[in-house]
DNA sequence: GATTGTGAACGGATTCACAGCA
DNA sequence: TGCTGTGAATCCGTTCACAATC
């Protein structure tokens, strides 16, 4: 749902007053069936011979997605990867910045991490707390996401404190198969393995 | 099949002698019939009653996976992202680091940009060049791979440089979906998505 | 005529279950 | 007995095709 909020909101910047399921097929690579059931698992948002209206789908779309509040995010790990992901993420988010879609309210609210050099400062706007603050800072903001940026054989134990602490949703970028609850999704992005699996294409 | 092998990889360290697809099936998090199937794609090399022999498959593995030649990856946009990809790659890959799973031959052979104050330069031991120069670089070294790191509107103009420099693998961190021939494959990476998807769940 | 929403058909991927072998 | 390799069965996501509707 996501990448056809992405799709609408290029329309409505484009101002289209309607969009078919044709047209965000196009625009996202997929078929237009696939569109419209993707859309009915949610609700009944266009009209027959006409298509879906950009304001409307717009606006459903958001509410769907939560786009509408603050989620408050952490990221656990402030090394170069966390660095980087705090700086293309406020780039994203305060500059008014298209290109990325909606804007949204998704927040880093506070960063982590145990080398003492950078426990205690602030960058970009984000504070760093020490990683045993961990479970404090979470319920203080209501962080509901962490991010994982730390090397892999601390992710798990991480992942772990985070979970105990209440959050529902992680984003790994360490190179681990994490073992959560059933009730907590998470979503690995993992360069080597990407690399790899390209890699497999160029023979 | 590049998640299997960092799992093997594992177990080598650990000295097994032997695996089962149970064993690599809790690794992963996948069921033992999957990871049996999936290596009969390639061939047969378990013995019925046993297991596969860590060694042996080991070794299938990365030959498999082509991680015994060198593999020449580009990145194009050296901003605050491209950086810090760089950081993480080199430290993977020369730092005998295990935690990545198997030592590979995927190297950043080079990096471009448009910026003047950081063409020319070097970083880590790889020089960036001016996207100009792409063609020639990819033709000159052999790459096979590009890793595209730059802001959304530039990505597709990049994408077609590359394609049409003989590139057949694309690792996109672009917020935009790409359109390539059918015998390029692309890789997506793109962090907001991720977070949107993530937010949806924390209802 | 155009386009949605949807039940039915399809197909690919996953899982089952078991024969065969160490 | 234990575990692989694999055909059969099943599941699930995608696509088709069309009736309903604007």
């Amino acid at each position: 749902m996501p990448l056809y909020l992405r799709a609408v909101e290029d329309f409505y910047r484009r101002e289209h007053e309607v969009v078919s399921s044709q047209d965000l097929g196009d625009w996202t690579g997929l078929t237009p069936a696939q569109v419209r059931k993707d859309f009915t698992f949610f609700g009944e948002f266009g009209k027959q011979g006409i298509g879906y209206n950009v304001k409307f789908l717009r606006q459903q779309l958001r509410q769907i997605l939560r786009l509408t509040e603050d989620v408050h995010i952490g990221l656990v790990g402030f090394g170069n990867l966390g660095r980087a992901l705090v700086h293309y993420h406020v780039d994203a988010h305060t500059a008014e910045n298209p290109e990325f879609g909606a804007p949204d309210r998704l927040r880093i609210t506070a960063a982590f991490d145990v080398d003492p050099s950078v426990v205690g400062t602030d960058f970009r706007g984000v504070h760093i707390f020490h990683v045993d603050q961990l479970s404090e800072i979470v319920h203080e903001h209501g962080i509901k996401i962490i991010i994982i940026a730390v090397p892999a054989q601390h992710a798990q134990s991480v992942a772990d404190k985070a979970v105990a602490a209440g959050v529902k949703a992680i984003l790994n970028f360490a190179p681990v198969t994490l073992t959560v609850p059933e009730d907590v999704k998470v979503r690995h992005t993992d360069l080597t393995l990407e690399l790899q699996s390209l890699a497999f294409y160029t023979g």
